[in-house]
DNA sequence: AAAACACTTTACGTTAACGTAAAGGTAAAT
DNA sequence: ATTTACCTTTACGTTAACGTAAAGTGTTTT
C-alpha cells in the first residue's frame, strides 16, 4: 500500500494527502461503502487514475463525490446529478452551445426553486403543528397541575 | 357511474365536487396514474371510502395526496412520507407521547433544514457558473463584434 | 342486446441504486 | 514463507416504487 492505511503511517503522507485518496479514504470520509464509489465511476461520474491496480481519487474526484452526495440528499436520480455537476466543468465553447447551456441552467435553477418552496411550506405546516403541539402540552400539564 | 365521467353531465356536480373525487379526477388533477394511487392506498397512506366496488376519495385525502407528491419532490421515501404526515393528524394525547412526538418534530426539521442548505449551496454555485457563462458570451459577441 | 366505458383485483415485469458474496492480485508484517 | 490487509473484477441478489397486462364487474350509451 502506499496511502492512507494504518493509523501511525500518516505523518509523512500530510504533504499530499490533500490531493490524493485511497477509495477508503473517500468511503470512510462521506460514511459510503467502497461499492457505492466504485458504482459511481461506472456510471461515469467519478473519474479515479490507475495507479497499478489501485484507484487513486483526486482532489476534483473529491468534491464531486460531495456534490453527488448533495444532490442525493436532494432526491436528484445519478442520472440528474450527472448533468448538474457536469455543468461545473463543461462550459461550451461555441455561442449557441453557451445559450442552450444557459437555458439549462435555468430549467435546473426552477427545479432548485420549486424543491426550496416545498422545503418552505413543509418547514410552515411543521411549525403550525408544533404549535398546536406544545399549547395542548401546556394545556395537559396545567390540567395536571389544577387537580 | 356517478361522479366526473363524462365532459357535459358537470353542471349539478359542482356542490359535491368539492369534497369528494373518483380515482380519476386525482390522478388528472395532479397527473399521476391511477396504479400510483392505489400504490399509496396500499402502502396506508390514502384512505379512500368504498361505495359499491368504487373508490371514494375525500378532500383529506385529495390533501394527503398532495403532500405525498410534495415529499417524493423533495427525495423522501414512502415510508418518510408517512411519519411526516401522519404527524398532521396524529397529535398524541398522552404527555411522554407528545415530549417524543415534539423530538420526532425536530428531527424532521433538522432533515429539512439541512436539505435548504443544500438548495441554497446549489443554487449559488449555479449562479456562479452562470456569471462565468455569461461573462464568456459577452466576450465571445465582443470578439466576434471587433473582428 | 351489445358495445363502450370506467372501475376493480391479481399478478408478474421493470428500473435505479446499490448490497453481497466469490475469487483473485499485491504488498507489508510476522 | 505465509499470514494479513487492502485492493481488484465479476456477477448475481435486493428493495422501492411503480408499470403493465389480463381478466372480471357494473353502468351507460347505442
Amino acid at each position: 500500500m502506499f496511502l492512507s492505511q494504518g493509523a501511525h503511517a500518516c505523518a509523512d503522507r500530510k504533504d499530499f494527502m490533500a490531493s490524493e485518496y485511497t477509495i477508503r479514504d473517500l468511503a470512510s470520509e462521506f460514511e459510503v461503502t467502497t461499492r457505492t464509489i466504485r458504482f459511481y465511476e461506472d456510471q461515469g461520474l467519478l473519474m479515479p487514475e490507475r495507479r497499478g491496480q489501485h484507484r487513486i481519487f483526486s482532489l476534483r474526484d473529491r468534491i464531486r463525490l460531495r456534490l453527488i452526495l448533495r444532490g442525493k440528499r436532494l432526491g436528484f436520480s445519478l442520472a440528474e446529478i450527472r448533468e448538474i455537476i457536469d455543468m461545473y466543468d463543461e462550459q461550451p465553447g461555441e455561442v449557441g452551445q453557451l445559450e442552450h447551456f444557459l437555458e439549462k441552467l435555468e430549467m435546473r435553477r426552477a427545479d432548485l426553486q420549486e424543491k426550496l418552496n416545498d422545503i418552505e411550506m413543509t418547514l410552515s405546516e411543521l411549525d403550525a403543528v408544533e404549535a398546536v403541539c406544545r399549547q395542548r402540552l401546556t394545556d395537559m400539564k396545567k390540567g395536571k397541575a389544577a387537580e
